[in-house]
DNA sequence: AATGAATGAGAGTTCATTCAT
DNA sequence: TATGAATGAACTCTCATTCAT
């Protein structure tokens, strides 16, 4: 069993080896991050890393964790600040794709949990869907998100699209600035308003028009 | 470098070795899938693997394009007979989660895919993508989808509905036929629905007839 | 799992690895006898190890019982051929120090097996006491061992005169032909003798004679 | 170089250190017992551990000697009680008995010690037999022992009978009150007293009766 | 006197791959 | 076509020991 650093000195050693591993993980993956290289980046021996951790597994799950929270407050800052839900989505979106860029790990590894840490798995999409769910609820209130829509699938269809969206033009070709170009970020919103805003006129006008 | 194999019983070896990749790798991922334990469930010998794959990574890659077949002609055929747009959105979604309670492997090798072979992570998105796309696009022209999207990324954010609702509710958590319940199939349809579907409005009418 | 080889030219490497074991656990002890250097011992490759033996606990134990058999023989063969009891005895004694000297493993190899492999070390012991101690008991039958005597706990008791005899003078401070001395043999026939064989005299009568 | 403990504290630390490890020896061998889990026990950092002692041989030797001295002071005290050898056997072999039930370290630790420390272990043994066998050689100046015994090897011998009725019975399967079943210890006493005790008449003469 | 961080060699074991038969 | 023996590099993890504080 491992404990919390007892020192200074003992702190810092344990910050470095979770930011190398962050850095290993997201090049190689987790079968092929060896604690040899994770060990070696952060400029310890490999004796070290089992001072702070128990296992390759353990700094997984960890590094999921922290990371989920990172993620998390990036979005939650980003759209606490938009005027509507429409501006609000936007930002959000723009502040997890600019996530990704930043920490291509968070994906990375996330992806590769499935068959390494389920749990970790797991515990990081709940996390993300609980609150983004929450926020849907309370739209739906304020009038501003369709009111037959289930907040909790619907949670989860939109952050699938910013995995998929993300990983096509964050990971695979990202533009200049390590965004997703604006386009994407147009037809984005676009899609979200429409999946989850209020329609004007019912279903069936549409029917009613169209004849 | 193998050949193809040049009578019967090869082509049954081979068949049997591809098969029981399917649910090892399924079962265990990519890294933790052995040779041994692929031969072993194949009732085959280590070496005779050699035989018919150069590698591990040859064989995964082989898979990857095999399910991806598969996985499209499902999607294609239930949503070519669909009278209009929106039921053939429904179908195509529910045949990718029927295909993914059947085939979990598809799912798993996909994700795990993301470090073991890129290349075959890339082609099975793209396929998938590709086919998707000209179908929105094909649609627009019909009047069914809403001219202003990009069927591209259209076709990438729904992919991302379908991918992550499924890990939710066919993999997690399947009901007793092993699809999705029917509550969260509607939902999808309905976040579908109003994503890529025309409005009877403009959105600035909403507006309008707010004030 | 492993399983038995399947060719002679298995055989023979797993017979090169349990020989090679044999000498390197007897000079090093369990614990020092690493893998490397009873493969490099027996000319094979690390790897090699694992297609015959699941572990080197597993090849410990295999090792036990094979020497736990051939001790066995050495003595009951040696033993058979005496006409009396005592002789039996002494034949007994010089079968097993003899053993001992030129598998110095069986000695060091039990004495290590304490913490290694308890379950190895009571099969060993108990099989040895089993057939000593139902050859005590039909002495016993012939008159030739005295009747009060519990042949089990004698059997245990010889069994330890054995044992820190055999430490002493064969494995300590041998002589040149390798046994223990003829002295030493002679005293602890005479040991065994007093210990088991009948006596003339009930012990009041030496009381009686005392006075 | 380590020095003997200079303070009242510094020599808590060390008896602390010493009784940890006889715990730890004994429970786990010595090669499993790591340095970590002695310092854990006797609640010391780790670092500590080398203020008293220069390795963990070192400690090991220390504490085959410091139980060596502890095993017969008990043994002589016990047997210096008794009015007669017989007796004095027979108490000498309860006392051993007990101290190995009480210390089972003293047990398992120089069985191990084979291949730790063979030179500790010679002492343990030739400690024990020298005072045991200055016994036999006192007892045999006043008749109580056969004459024609060799001293030095009849206490190998009897200290091989100790030492496997031990195991048997005391380390294996202790009765309730963590001795040898009385039984036992009536069949040792027994195989003992007719090992080195007088004999009424020479062995000829049961010939000579016999017939 | 005591701490706890750091070391790095070495352990057992697995595994994709090769090769002689 | 198929086998199974053999390889050896690489892996995770442990541990006795050292050292700065």
């Amino acid at each position: 069993m491992t404990s919390a650093p007892r020192t200074a000195r003992g702190a810092r050693t344990r910050a470095a080896l979770l930011e190398a591993a962050e850095h290993v993980f997201a090049e190689l993956g987790y079968a092929d991050a060896s604690v040899v290289r994770i060990t070696e980046r952060a400029g310890v021996a490999q004796g070290t890393f089992y001072l702070y951790f128990d296992s390759k597994l353990d700094l997984f799950d960890e590094l999921v964790d922290d990371l989920n929270r990172r993620v998390r407050r990036a979005m939650s800052e980003a759209s606490a600040a938009a005027p509507d839900r429409l501006s609000a989505e936007r930002a959000g979106f723009r502040a997890f794709f600019a996530f990704t860029a930043e920490h291509p790990a968070l994906y990375r590894i996330i992806r590769a949990a499935e068959f390494v840490s389920p749990r970790a798995l797991h515990r990081h999409y709940d996390r993300i869907v609980e609150g983004y769910a929450e926020g849907l609820a309370e739209a739906q209130r304020h009038g501003e998100v369709r009111p037959d829509l289930d907040p909790d699938v619907a949670a989860w269809a939109l952050m699938g699209i910013g995995e998929l969206v993300g990983m096509r033009w964050v990971l695979w070709e990202r533009d200049a600035e390590g965004g997703v170009p604006d386009h994407v970020l147009d037809q984005v919103a676009l899609l979200v308003d429409g999946a989850i805003g209020r329609r004007t006129a019912p279903a069936t006008t549409r029917e009613e028009n169209g004849s």
